[in-house]
DNA sequence: TTGAAAGCGCTAACAT
DNA sequence: ATGTTAGCGCTTTCAA
């Protein structure tokens, strides 16, 4: 078995509470039996057993990350994020991946839920209603990540500007009619997309050809898009995010439109693939890292301080920039 | 605080062990009293404390996975499959990034180890010393993915037939001059890689130009190897991973070089992203997932049969297979 | 500043 | 088949 805090108290000719307190960071101990336990833990290779103390203070140490799809570079951004700032900070995080399923969401949220102090919850497709089902599940605290309901705490990023930024950048390079493939309706994401797009549209300085929605993935229906933008006589294109950004110019290549000579194309997330590509893509970088890291400070502050009832939890909305690479081009006259 | 097994043995009307026995899948109750327990324990909404649970039966429910990079989608994939397995045999997974660093990884592993069953470890840079070290910080079985050693369980994939594969493929297409782009030297899989791709040179087939070897991202070193592989006159590259190889196509677009009607490049472990590229990346399909399966399924092994003292552990060698994408093409004669 | 003692919630002998 | 008892390793009162 392993090294007890009993056997460690012998060593050091201290009681086993000693060594409690010798341990902790904030214990009452002097400085010489602090020394002397330290170095008897040291020399027996002590390790506390999380059990016994998850079992006594009620904490695990441990935080839940649940996420819709790890194959997607942006959620895997998210989890190596979220786990390093949750190291530094001293747990360790439990990754979940629900397949963008409700059923397996509900179940994550059930099995790590007891194991936890809290979940980080990415969850782009759950209604506000089903987002409340979940809550009823625990009470541990819970921060939504790239994604805001009322009544939740999160941590977002400002996809309205960044839209109207990425539409900004191609008027300045001359397009006017420009296309947008937007994503899964009803999500959250694609609703902010969406209002960032009109938002642009009614000062009329463009002209918005709306492409529907398709599938988060690479082969989402995605190559029917790609011939409705080029049958729309757009000379510029908005993807929902950076895999329908490839999506469509794979299409494009096939079909033989150059990009971005004959056709630019702006993606969303900036993916650590997107500066990759050939051509690289001009996308709206979502911070990823200093999301997850927020979200995980956010939950922190959560659980040092538990919600008053009724206060309306905290959100953080982080900035977006528009990263130009090489899929844009200005607008040559046909 | 928590619905407690006191409670639910209440309102059932039986003992708290009378609780655990009819809860527990193999525990000896009557049909009866397992009804009205479980009856009782859904309406007071009863989940079992983890900590109190692996307090007495030492085990955690949990598994740990170390993997250098989630950025990497080749292991972003890998922790997709490992988190789903243990899922389905009850456990949940805690991941760490050791973000290639050996101090991380020793850090991973002394906190890990105490909070789990056993860990799966991705660790394709250690020494063999180095991994022997990491293991005396623990007594629970640990399982390498994608890397072997002996003395280690391990599950990996048979680089040494994917790189006669793709060799194969090239030298049917009519290549003969064909250059290598190797990984970081004195990692496991690039010892692997470069077995397989001397058993070809041996052959004398096809001749091989090595390139050297780079860092396993998209910006190490990539684009000065890109240029030697140029200069070399062979007129197809074998890369060490499909990031490297998007890397060389990157600077071959770059220079005017077309893929692949100037220059065929085959890629190595078929990640989510090569099939979307532009234009699709031949390459060497390593199993991810079924890797991943294979490893929680051999650590579960472990669990239910510990080592006998002395004993070879068992090592498990998937085979791989070449998607034949557009990024291989004939050679054309100057 | 330290030790003794209690007990977190659960399971596993041991009785019955 | 079920209840009783003990105790996993730790932290935390409570005394001293």
């Amino acid at each position: 078995m392993q090294v007890t805090i009993r056997e460690v108290a012998k060593a050091a000719g201290v009681s086993p509470s000693t060594v409690s307190r010798a341990l902790a960071p904030g214990g009452t101990a002097s400085q010489r039996t602090r020394e002397r336990v330290r170095a008897a833990a040291d020399r027996l290779g002590y390790r506390p057993n999380p059990s016994a103390r998850g079992l006594i203070t009620g904490r695990t140490g441990h935080l839940g990350l649940i996420v819709p799809d790890l194959l997607n570079p942006f959620f895997a951004d998210i989890c190596k994020g979220v786990q390093a700032r949750a190291r530094g900070l001293g747990h360790a995080v439990f990754v979940s991946d629900s397949e963008r399923d409700e059923g397996l969401e509900l179940d994550a949220m059930r099995t790590l839920a007891p194991q936890v102090d809290g979940v980080l919850l990415c969850s782009p497709q759950l209604s506000g209603e089903e987002l409340r089902g979940l809550r009823e599940l625990t009470d541990k605290p819970i921060v939504l990540l790239h994604r805001s309901e009322p009544g939740f705490a999160s941590v977002t990023a400002d996809l309205l500007e960044g839209m109207t930024d990425a539409l900004t950048h191609l008027h300045a390079l001359g397009h006017r009619r420009i296309a947008y493939v937007g994503g899964p309706r009803s999500t959250w994401a694609a609703g902010e997309r969406a209002a960032g797009i009109e938002e642009m549209a009614r000062t009329g300085t463009v002209e918005i050809v709306h492409v529907g929605s398709v599938a988060p993935h690479f082969d989402g229906g995605i190559t029917g898009a790609a011939d409705v933008v080029l049958a729309s006589g757009a000379s510029a294109v908005v993807a929902f995010n950076d895999i329908v950004a490839f999506g469509l110019i794979s299409r494009f290549t096939a079909r033989g439109v150059r990009v971005p000579d004959d056709m630019s194309v702006v993606g969303c997330d900036d993916i650590a693939l997107s500066g990759m590509a050939a051509p690289p893509l001009t996308t709206v970088s979502v911070p990823k890292a200093h999301g997850a890291r927020a979200a995980v400070d956010l939950m922190f502050r959560m659980l040092v301080t538990p919600a008053v009832d009724g206060a309306e939890p905290l959100r953080r909305v982080l900035p977006t920039h528009l990263v130009v690479r090489g899929s844009t081009a200005a607008y040559e006259r046909g």
